[in-house]
DNA sequence: AGCTGGTCCTGATGGC
DNA sequence: TGCCATCAGGACCAGC
């Protein structure tokens, strides 16, 4: 499940393939996914180059152009899709929704659960923010302005337990189902502490624990990144090794008590209730 | 305004 | 062996 580390991973792993290149035609196989793939971007990017390739979020943003039209490709990978480079000769196959044709390899978005989208946000790069999927996204946990003492302020208005409001998109973003869990644990804070009964000392060491976990999972992807990115298919994410997430009545990595799980917000919640108060 | 639960989708899993 | 039910997951959305 692409979380945060995973798309700029990807984001990385096809700058240097994409930048500059020129966009031959585009193949819109499966256009139902999240929101229906625009049927206008067939006529928009054939001719267009590469600019650059940001991520905002768990948004990739691909801005395109050539004379006469700018704009900015919005692709989400969902929970199951991902974007891989494939020679021409290699054939779809099921999944294999949407397709950029490239001068030497295509690039190829397959998502067996459709719940990622590819879509267009007309005008220049900094238009981008003005697109309803991007305009409330909440803050960049590996931008500078993310530390303790934002998070003490944006978790004062909340009173639920924290865990869900740390993966609450609004107030900070790309933080996951297993970057959540695996977080807290770091900081040593129960995920059912309520967010606003959290010290400044602690949301410092939680802000810190957030901004490691992610960084550390992309550096670990990054060591990957050609496999990843020339992957025939059957190589799924890379994986960080997980403190508590997926092992529920493992012992604790820390004091060898039983990781325990329950359900929170719809969620699978792991945590160690020996660490985490 | 924050919070809860429903929704989309398909592959993996487990019970019978 | 096959069939069915359940679950996982991001993020939007409606309804408090």
């Amino acid at each position: 499940m692409p979380e945060l580390p995973e798309v700029e991973v990807c984001r990385q792993g096809l700058l240097p393939e994409l930048l500059g290149r020129r966009i031959a035609a585009v193949r819109v196989r499966t256009p139902k996914l999240r929101y229906p793939i625009p049927p206008e971007l067939a006529e928009l990017l054939p001719g267009c180059v590469v600019r650059a390739i940001r991520r905002r979020g768990k948004y990739l943003l691909f801005d395109c152009a050539r004379p006469g039209v700018e704009g900015s490709l919005l692709v989400h990978l969902g929970m199951s899709g991902n974007l891989r480079l494939v020679s021409p000769d290699l054939p779809p196959q099921k999944h294999d929704h949407f397709e950029l044709v490239l001068p030497k390899q295509w690039l190829r978005f397959s998502d067996p659960r459709r719940f990622g989208l590819v879509l267009w946000q007309p005008g220049p790069p900094e238009a981008s923010d003005d697109h309803p999927l991007l305009a409330a996204l909440g803050i960049e946990p590996l931008a500078p302005a993310f530390d303790g003492a934002w998070l003490h302020a944006a978790l004062a208005r909340r009173a639920s337990p924290v865990k869900p409001v740390l993966m609450d998109s609004h107030l900070l973003v790309g933080v996951g189902n297993i970057y959540a869990s695996e977080s807290l644990f770091r900081a040593g804070i129960s995920p059912l502490r309520a967010a606003n009964r959290i010290s400044r000392e602690r949301c410092e060491r939680l802000a810190a624990a957030i901004r490691a976990t992610l960084s550390e999972a992309i550096a670990a992807g990054g060591s990957s990144i050609r496999d990843y990115v020339h992957s025939d298919g059957s190589a799924g994410w890379f994986q960080i090794q997980a403190a508590v997430y997926d092992r529920a009545g493992a012992p604790c990595r820390r004091c060898a008590g039983h990781i325990r799980q329950f359900r929170q917000g719809g969620r699978n919640t792991y945590y160690c209730p020996h660490c985490q108060h």
